[in-house]
DNA sequence: TGCGAAACAGGACACTTGTCCGGTTATGAT
DNA sequence: ATCATAACCGGACAAGTGTCCTGTTTCGCA
């Protein structure tokens, strides 16, 4: 009785896996996770009720599974990579805030930092959650630390507190990213960009009075 | 026959509005907009469906109007009257960072920036939440701007961009408020200020290195 | 005192939510 | 070829979602 329908169906576990969490981290950091519902996700991603709660039973570990990957490869690439890649912490920094407006320009709207519009909205909905996101905001902050610390190592002029100046500019970044969304503009990061610069590299902040 | 119900019921329109205000703001801080349905606000208000709709058609109108006065109001009180009414602009600010951190160290728990929750949850979901939430950070930037300038006119140690200024104290708040809401606790708020204060003024910024 | 409008009561309404279930097909090991 | 298991199908399910509707009660005003 079933038999009339295509008979050349494959297996593909990871490809479904992975098309689920690509249409799930996309819907999650425009519209957000509870404005997103398992059935939109299912369409959006062609998977069935059946297979989806297969691979991902309940929508909190499809968020986790989530926030895991996808948002801490993204903070990973755009950030954590870059800044360790880079000649100095503050061109390095410099470089990513200008890359990420260039960026908002091109596409038009702005959405937010994917980890921060997570936090906001499920750090206190869910403490699996909010462990998740904290670890992300750890390895973020000590990459950022890490690489104004090599900065000091060889003499390069550098901010004296690694740690605290790492905290700052994650919270620099994020507020101004979230100014961003709220005017739909990049002028924040910008802006920010400009004065965060002389504070992570002390020689050149007398530039202009 | 409705006779045996109490009869000594009093319209009380302005009181149940505010109720329904109160448990909205308050629901909409800790749980977030979309997380929030309007039963439970009825239960906490003590309204009635007939009573709740009549003044608030609709989920959205409710949200508007906790923004209008209730956010407001809150920016309003712990940032822009402290600011002004502050000897200077580095000292309300730094103020203003204290007395929250030490609101959240008494509490225990960090629900984060009334404003910067709903503006990451609702800035693309509805573009008429955006202009409410881009108008009252635009009233919180301006307020510290005046404050800067006036710094300046006075002839007190103040940076030079005043409105960028802003633009970064407000960035750089919201930011360390997200990341003390992700760590459940009041550090990032306090190491933020620490680093502000020199680039608010300057004149205390090598003290030490 | 009467009357129209506002305030309120309480439930109906259609729809969506996330999860679960019995059955079917594919796949790899034997 | 056999068979256990993972992968997948498609719909059922109860509980909730936001909104609306018909009455009833209160209240300002003439």
């Amino acid at each position: 009785m079933t038999k009339r329908t295509e008979r050349n169906r494959i297996n593909d576990p990871e490809g479904l896996r992975q098309r689920v969490l690509d249409a799930a981290y996309g819907a999650f950091c425009t519209r957000g996770y509870n404005a997103t519902s398992v059935h939109d996700l299912k369409r959006e991603a062609g998977a069935t009720g059946g297979a989806f709660s297969h691979h991902y039973p309940t929508k909190k570990e499809l968020g986790l599974a989530v926030l895991e990957t996808r948002v801490a490869d993204a903070v990973e690439e755009t950030w954590i990579a870059p800044v360790r890649s880079a000649a100095t912490a503050a061109s390095g920094i410099a470089a990513v805030f200008e890359a990420i407006a260039q960026e908002l320009d091109e596409q038009g709207t702005v959405s937010g930092c994917p980890l921060n519009n997570l936090a906001l909205e499920l750090s206190r909905q869910d403490d699996d959650f909010r462990q998740a996101i904290e670890a992300i905001f750890g390895r973020w902050r000590s990459a950022i630390a890490d690489r104004i610390r090599a900065d000091q190592d060889a003499g390069h002029p550098a901010p004296p507190d690694a740690e605290a100046t790492a905290t700052f500019v994650v919270a620099a970044y994020s507020g101004a990213m979230a100014m961003a969304k709220a005017s739909q503009s990049a002028e924040p990061l910008r802006t920010c960009a400009r004065l965060l610069g002389p504070m992570l590299d002390p020689n050149t902040g007398s530039g202009r009075t």
